[in-house]
DNA sequence: AGGCTATTTGTTATTTATTAACATTGTCCT
DNA sequence: AGGACAATGTTAATAAATAACAAATAGCCT
């Protein structure tokens, strides 16, 4: 076994984790012929970038890594506006119905709050969804074909907008890059989300509310083309107004 | 918060780490209104049924549990002899080609080893695969649409097959429950793999030598339908004679 | 080269976490 | 009631993590 600089040796230990998940400080400071200390301190850089996890003596790594970590890291961060907001669309989907859910932060929360529904059916192209879902017993995921994108977690491409051409559930439950009042509900990539809107019969548009009053770069739809908007409240009286002369719009008040 | 049985606080624990992902042993314990001690003895339980990590001073949870853990569990136990067949099927792969990778543990293997290839576009409908597969950079991966089904982590139903049809690669590297020498290639559950034959110009059948001589419910090809049969040494001379009546069959040998 | 700085690593002391052993409580069964 | 068993709590001993400092190393500037 050779000597290591020490970005090899950070290299050597992720690569030594993925054979075996998890390895002691022992074993590995042993095999890189440093002390604990240091095997201590690059765990603990490699922990700050997501790569392992420490557990007691040691450390493992996870199946999943890289770019969908900081997907979930993302994800912790965020507050009660947007589980609230998850939890208010989840009640509006019954037993037994279908649902199409779109990919980003507010829809997982809605995708969370799903899990105690049963016999529902659950149409998207996030693998997030697809993962908060996977241990709800009764609920079926049915995820659209695509090519897959680290940084969001989720499937995009042509393929995504083919399979859903074929589905039309009860409701979709989507989300927006911006929400302007003269322009309507507005997002950075239209493709899919077109054959999204179609995909479903009731159109529930959840967003937090500081994006309400701000611009991106493509219209999606209209305020009026949404039956229904959900939103936190951070929403100015305003805006509120003026948004529930075009569409019923609801807060969100759950603690 | 009312007061707990035990099992129920096992539960308890492991839903506090799904809204969170993880939690110290003071917090825990607060919340369930018991000792640290009785908290890390329900993680050491929650540890070996594989339901949570420990991690120093605390616990967490893997964004993928249950059914697909034990997947995981399967595949490392796993020796030399699917881990050389990967590599000599990756082998047959070059950069800028496209491949097609069908579900089970010894594709996964070819995936594993396909992390080295550029450009390489893999369609699959196995989310192993795709782990396998998220952290290399220069592979594109165009997952199939699918109802999930968490036994074997991977997407089954009409939909699959729908999207094979518009695929149609280089080479598709497909795994079978048994070769019968007189009957063919068998399969459990035929369904996809018809099609997933039908989505690539050259057929490599990927097998261990424990399944060639044993039966299974479906034939899905005959011997002679396959370009090339890669296998490990444990196959007898005499089906290794036959096999090579038939067609090409390639006898790994890496340590 | 010489000397300066910054970085990495090792050592030690201190705090914190884990384990093991034993005491207590409570439940179930006869 | 009394005994067996499981679950929990308490304490002491052991192990691990952290912090603080010292030594070694690698650049880097003149």
């Amino acid at each position: 076994m050779s000597e290591f600089t020490e970005t090899s040796r950070l290299n050597f230990i992720v690569e030594m984790l993925k054979i075996n998940t998890s390895a002691s400080i022992a074993e590995i400071a042993e095999a890189c012929h440093v002390s604990q200390m240091t095997i201590r301190r690059d765990l603990q850089k490699l922990t700050e970038t997501g790569q392992v996890i420490r557990i007691p003596g040691g450390a493992r790594i996870e199946h999943w890594r890289g770019a969908e970590r900081s997907f979930f890291e993302r994800l912790q961060k965020m507050g009660h506006a947007k589980r609230s907001i998850g939890a208010t669309a989840a009640s509006l989907i019954k037993d037994g119905e279908s649902v199409v859910l779109d990919s980003g932060t507010t829809t997982l929360y809605v995708a969370r709050e799903l899990r105690i529904r049963k016999n529902v059916v659950v149409f998207t192209f996030s693998l997030a969804v697809l993962e908060e879902l996977t241990s709800a017993e009764h609920i079926r995921v049915e995820l659209t074909g695509g090519v897959y994108r680290s940084s969001s977690h989720d499937l995009i491409g042509p393929a995504v907008a083919k399979s859903l051409t074929s589905i039309y559930a009860d409701t979709v439950i989507f989300g927006a890059a911006a929400i302007s009042l003269s322009r309507g509900v507005m997002v950075h990539d239209p493709d899919a989300q077109y054959e999204l809107l179609r995909a479903g019969r009731r159109k529930v548009l959840v967003v937090d509310s500081s994006k309400i009053g701000t611009e991106a770069t493509y219209r999606l739809c209209g305020i009026e083309d949404c039956d229904l908007i959900l939103t936190d409240k951070g929403i100015s009286n305003d805006a509120l107004t003026r948004l529930r002369r075009m569409t019923e719009v609801q807060v969100t008040n759950l603690r």
